[in-house]
DNA sequence: CTGTAATTTCAGTAATTACTGAAATTACAG
DNA sequence: CTGTAATTTCAGTAATTACTGAAATTACAG
């Protein structure tokens, strides 16, 4: 039974594969994985090839990129020798599965390399400010990781208590401010 | 006096045109913004042509580009009718700027496009699934997003403090849950 | 207003990336 | 172990994106 591509569903799989190509992300992976996020079922190669109007091969590929990114789960359906694949079902899964990939794949060689250059000793004076601006890179860079490696550790149930919270991080920081200074003294 | 493009300098303007090109901008805008980024003075479209070994036409759309993105200002020297550009002196702003331009391309539309299609009444089981995943992304990108927008409010004087405030943040996450569910009673 | 330096546009081409179909490999039912 | 279905690899090609050089436009000093 070929899976059915509503005009609605086709439209969000369609929009996906558009912004997955703004990302570093090919459009076909971006679809696949719309497909895929939207379909309760695991899905194998052929429906996808055939859901999407592209090559056996193609999909093949795309399904390996996902594979790498860990977004993906790869199950056997007893007494069918295809693979089935399916996204997680959690949201908050996926999208700290992204995070950190990203993290590994953009962030974490432009910390090394920066840490690198900091090394050597500037030898003019436009060397010094490059290198200024090379650490004030580096820290901020740093910082905003670490944040975000906090914020990857909260699980889906605290998430969604602060998801709730809604726009009072503000207010919250305010607070934090207030009693970390507090506790200083 | 052509501008001087020491090893160091090189280095780091190579390392972002390749980690530009796995965003959605290409190998010469990362190039270009580098150099901009590195160097004190501004620059004006032949020094980075010949700093760089790129075509006038190209260096000259890059600077569109980063235009178009708001990464760069553009002032005149007197008795020079040439346009010189900088990068902001403040790296917060750069990234505050880089935060909100990536939103405005890919996450508004995003959040509209599910929008749009959450109105849709869902024909079928499979339907209502896609829906309701989709509803959970719409709602999760939605609380990223202001999140990211609390944060952006910050100043660079409040962020250093974070900065120095380390990896605690899951510290005052904790505090925060417990201040607010006691402030409700 | 004029002349010229600076910038931008754009058609053509180079470089890169994505995709296909055929062939090779893998892996499993029997 | 065998046969075959499923998957992967890969060379060739299509599609896309980046870049150049020439021509057109802009904008300013005088």
């Amino acid at each position: 039974m070929p899976i059915t591509l509503t005009p609605m569903i086709q439209a969000c799989v369609l929009h996906f594969g558009e912004m997955g190509s703004r990302w570093g992300i090919n459009r076909t992976v971006g679809q696949i994985y719309a497909l895929m996020v939207l379909h309760e079922q695991p899905l194998c190669a052929d429906e996808i090839t055939e859901a999407l109007g592209i090559s056996r091969s193609n999909a093949s590929m795309g399904l390996k990129e996902l594979q790498s990114w860990e977004l993906v789960r790869l199950q056997h359906i007893p007494g069918d020798r295809k693979e089935y694949y399916s996204a997680p079902g959690d949201l908050w899964d996926i999208a700290k599965t992204l995070i950190e990939q990203r993290r590994k794949r953009e962030i974490d060689p432009t910390l090394s390399t920066l840490r690198d250059l900091l090394l050597s000793e500037p030898a003019t004076e436009e060397e010094k400010y490059a290198q200024q601006r090379m650490q004030e890179m580096h820290d901020l860079i740093e910082m905003l990781t670490q944040w975000t490696m906090e914020i990857q550790r909260l699980d889906s149930a605290k998430l969604s208590k602060l998801l709730k919270l809604g726009n009072n991080i503000g207010k919250v920081l305010d607070m934090k401010d207030k009693l970390f200074s507090a506790s200083k003294h």
